[in-house]
DNA sequence: TATTCATATGAACAAATGATCAAATGAGAG
DNA sequence: CTCTCATTTGATCATTTGTTCATATGAATA
């Protein structure tokens, strides 16, 4: 591989800078959170259930999406332990379950508004 | 498609929901952003720069990545705005250039160490 | 118990993604 | 100009991802 010819490489910043980063798994919890709302279907499907209760048939009905993608993506959110469901008779109502990832949205979608992006890769 | 029998979608609620989203571009610039921070070589990149310039090289030995695919996320990562560039010499330095986005990183940072995470799909 | 219907699940497939390798830039040094 | 070397770029390839379709659950109702 090519790690550059050593002579080029700020040692003490890369050591410093190093130790500045959180743990690996850290580093994935994170990363996994992201991902999670880096899907449009996904992130469509947090944002509607923002201060609401939602059975999977509505959310899939706002989002315009067949009710089984929903199931597969909730079932997503439900692992990482963004969203949370409660069943009452054949309908499951979903809520989300995470203050932290509630922030994030919030906050983002705040930014967004203020900002022009290229485009990706 | 199955949109689930009409009779169960609670119609009030459902155009009440649709009007509360953002706009499709809105989502899918913040989910781009996420997108961005999705990976964990891609995130661990962004945190080596959390308050720091560091030249390619560098950034590649802290992240024990090649040289080649730092420059690739890196990139990726200068179209969305998420960092930017400058030249001195041979050497090009990177910082962060998104206020915001250094938010949601510090914000999601604090944060994970009070999870735990089950596991993806 | 048999039927209906909302939701969940598994398999399959096309599309997107991240890493690697080889080759191209482009800037300084000789 | 030529060489060196940090960085960029394009092509390729294995892996991951999101959706769809078919089928399975499981709860109410007839």
């Amino acid at each position: 591989m090519d790690v550059c010819q050593v002579k080029c490489i700020n040692e003490q910043m890369v050591a410093e800078t190093r130790g500045s980063l959180p743990e690996k798994e850290e580093v994935e919890q994170m990363a996994s959170i992201f991902k999670a709302l880096s899907d449009p279907s996904r992130l469509k499907i947090v944002l509607s259930l923002l201060g609401r209760e939602l059975c999977v048939c509505d959310i899939a009905a706002v989002c315009s999406l067949s009710d089984s993608s929903v199931s597969h993506q909730l079932r997503l959110l439900r692992n990482l332990k963004i969203v949370k469901n409660r069943r009452q008779g054949k309908i499951v109502y979903y809520t989300l379950d995470d203050d932290h990832v509630i922030h994030l949205i919030e906050q983002s979608l705040g930014h967004v508004r203020h900002r022009i992006v290229k485009d990706v890769q």
